[in-house]
DNA sequence: TTCCAGACGTTTTTT
DNA sequence: ACGTCTGGAA
């Protein structure tokens, strides 16, 4: 018999990539030399994600079996990203190389070692506002008399959430986070106990759960043995963000000695502390791996140098943190200003009418952004932004999966994809007129005591109902009982759709036309997938999914496609890991950002690393914009100051703007004229900022504003 | 079940 | 100031 050797075909690859092309002396580094445990600092705008690239691909191209990494990320959106640079690398998509969120990843686990931990593996997985739900029924039940200072199922929560995420006791958290609600420690536990037990009964599990559960698998021998040769390279981005409840994960699917595991991540970055994030994950890194390389990236290739003084000057001022100091390449621009305006409506004229400028100057609106602190300070720039007829994107808002018909159909899917998960069958039960929760709930208690409750509704299971409840659970009746077995996803969707969803659109929402959209957006998704358990753990962890398959397909928040022109209003925790030309922050003023209540509960440094962030985003133009005046909450006028952030920066690192108001509203039409010529012409070389400012006159004009050196 | 008046809170958010 | 949530009455 002859013997034929068959070779593994990663092993043929040719070597194709030219690293030292793309890549710098420290970032070929870690690339080369990130094995065993490796610890790399990389400041923004250091080529993080291209080092962790090229390293995954380097690793495969030498040989390594894909199946052998895993790459941990926090969103899907970085995720994909990477796998598909990976990809146009080494010219395929790796078989078995396991990349996504930590939360993607604990669900393909789970799915197959689900039993081990007391889960059925067609679990359900529930949002935050299921969670919401659950702990809101429980509520009712553990405190009967209604104390109004009993905290609020979101409080609850919170705390459930955070305790499972920092791997702390509810009494630690209660006592930590809010001291004042400690004498209601013994109902909180008791409800979060409930909230487990119940979670386990319908086999349901929360975003948290598939973190925490999957720790617990690793706690067995043979489980742990397992994964730790199946993983001997994992990889981590953004590790200042990870949670204790992660760095576990991480720690236990390193154990073995064979392991090779590399963060990624800056400190300085680290923004997340509020959801449990720990940076002394980061910090205490070299403590966990003793025998430990160390790697920085200081090079930034994003801004300019005037940018990197500034925020290097501004990071000086925390502490905690590792010693780093920035430097790029880039060539010298202009220095970073701060603009000091009357309030915040004087704000968002300077903000817009520099806006229009710079677009003047040929630069389009995609280069732009503008970043706050926290969500309602961006109000009168919207509003300026529409006088003046500026596109712009908010990012944010409600998610297409989130909104109630969304939920209102995967609650349908999920019923035929776990039969248990009572809190789908109550919310499809409530859209039937004359069942509301109790009705709901009686029903559910009735055919829960069978092993089908589909069996139960299609026979004729006797329930003593109502007269008006009745109606709605003949109708309910109705439509589970045309759904057959073998039906796909997109099937049962669309049958529930027709016969019943679709009315009841109309019924109750004088918007149904636009819901009735996203409905049918939803039914084409949904028939991209043969199983339905597929397409709902896409549904429930991955948010973007309507951009990913479908570029056309946006939620009914977000208008347009990615070819608009638009400025971008973000916070500046969304903010993270993007680019622009030009950015503006605005409020950068004391009690605004940093926010009065991070004095309180000592957070300034975490407000400085936003800060940090913030003006670490702009690649040629940083403009920090304080109003001296703002209105508060209830009213009044508030006298502001600069920011702290502001103040203890030496004057040289910014230029100081103010403005001045003209005071006479000369005409417009001929100055118009007069500017038009100014500025259509090519510039050869660009103006500079003072007089652009100058210069540029438009339509909209209720304050004229002028610029003055101090 | 539904609806309305009053209470409440109002940082940041991914999965 | 204002939008969202809750709890009690119809």
């Amino acid at each position: 018999m002859k013997v034929y050797n068959l070779k593994k075909s990663q092993n043929n690859i040719k070597h194709k990539i030219d690293y030292k092309a793309e890549l710098n002396e420290q970032q070929l580094d870690v690339v080369f030399n990130g094995d065993g445990a490796s610890l790399v600092l990389a400041g923004p705008g250091s080529g993080k994600t291209r080092v962790l690239v090229y390293r995954v691909a380097c690793l495969i191209e030498n040989g390594v079996n894909p199946q052998n990494i895993l790459l941990l990320t926090f969103t899907n959106k970085a995720a994909r990203n990477m796998l598909n640079r990976v990809e146009t690398l080494l010219q395929s998509y790796p078989k078995g190389l396991m990349g996504g969120t930590f939360h993607h990843v604990g669900n393909l686990i789970l799915r197959q070692h689900g039993k081990e931990v007391g889960f059925d593996n067609n679990f359900s997985i529930i949002d935050n506002e299921d969670s919401r739900q659950i702990i809101k029924d429980i509520i009712v039940h553990v405190v009967p008399k209604k104390d109004k200072h009993f905290p609020k199922s979101n409080v609850i929560f919170s705390t459930i959430s955070f305790a499972k995420n920092a791997t702390c006791s509810i009494k630690e958290c209660i006592k930590e986070k809010f001291p004042y609600y400690s004498k209601f420690l013994n109902e909180i536990e008791k409800i979060a106990d409930l909230y487990e037990k119940k979670k386990i009964k319908a086999n349901l599990l929360d975003f948290d759960d598939l973190l925490y559960y999957w720790v617990k698998l690793l706690e067995k021998d043979s489980l742990r043995g397992h994964y730790a040769n199946r993983f001997k390279y994992v990889l981590v981005d953004e590790f200042q963000d990870t949670n204790k409840l992660q760095f576990n994960l991480i720690k236990k699917l390193t154990d073995g000695q064979r392991n090779n595991i590399m963060v990624v991540g800056d400190d300085c970055q680290s923004i997340y502390s509020f959801r449990a994030a720990e940076i002394k994950n980061i910090l205490d890194f070299p403590k966990h791996y003793g025998n430990y390389k160390k790697f920085k990236l200081e090079s930034n290739y994003r801004s300019t140098p005037e940018i990197l003084n500034l925020i290097n000057c501004s990071i000086k001022n925390n502490k905690q943190q590792f010693d780093k100091k920035l430097k790029t390449p880039n060539k010298s621009s202009d220095k970073p200003a701060v603009v000091h305006c009357k309030d915040t409506s004087q704000e968002a004229e300077f903000v817009c009418q520099r806006i229009l400028d710079t677009k003047e100057e040929g630069i389009s609106y995609n280069d732009m952004g503008v970043l706050f602190r926290a969500g309602y300070q961006s109000a009168n720039i919207e509003l300026e932004l529409t006088k003046r007829g500026i596109p712009f994107k908010k990012r944010g808002g409600l998610r297409f999966f989130e909104q109630a018909h969304i939920k209102d159909m995967t609650a349908f899917l999920k019923i035929f994809n776990n039969l248990k998960d009572e809190l789908a069958w109550k919310r499809v039960l409530c859209l039937f007129e004359g069942i509301g929760p109790a009705s709901a709930n009686n029903i559910w208690t009735e055919i829960a005591k069978t092993d089908n409750p589909i069996n139960a509704v299609n026979s004729n299971v006797s329930l003593k109902l109502p007269n008006k409840p009745l109606r709605g659970w003949r109708e309910f009746k109705g439509n589970i009982s045309k759904i057959k077995d073998g039906m796909l996803p997109s099937d049962i969707a669309n049958t529930f759709f027709e016969n019943f969803y679709k009315d009841y659109l109309k019924e109750n929402h004088p918007n149904f036309k636009e819901r009735i959209l996203d409905v049918n957006q939803y039914i084409n998704l949904a028939d991209q997938y043969q199983d339905i358990n597929n397409f709902l753990e896409d549904i429930m962890l991955d948010a973007d999914l309507t951009n990913k398959e479908n570029p056309s397909l946006v939620g009914s928040d977000g208008v347009g496609k990615s070819e608009d022109e638009a400025v971008i209003l973000s916070t500046i925790h969304q903010a993270k890991g993007l680019e622009w030309r030009n950015v503006f922050v605005i409020s950068v003023a004391e009690e605004r950002f940093p926010l009065s209540r991070a004095y309180m509960d000592d957070t300034v440094e975490e407000e400085r690393r936003l800060f940090y962030v913030a003006c670490s985003r702009a690649k040629k133009e940083l403009y920090l914009c304080v109003p001296m005046e703002d209105y508060t909450f209830w009213g009044g006028y508030q006298i502001l100051k600069d920011s702290t952030f502001i103040q203890e920066l030496p004057k040289s690192c910014y230029e100081e703007w103010t403005l001045r108001e003209e005071d006479n509203f000369t005409p417009i039409s001929n100055k118009v004229e007069e500017d038009k010529e100014l500025t259509i012409k090519p510039t050869t070389h660009r103006r500079n900022k003072k007089e652009s400012l100058k210069n540029g006159k438009f339509k909209n004009i209720l304050l004229k504003i002028g610029m003055v050196k101090k």
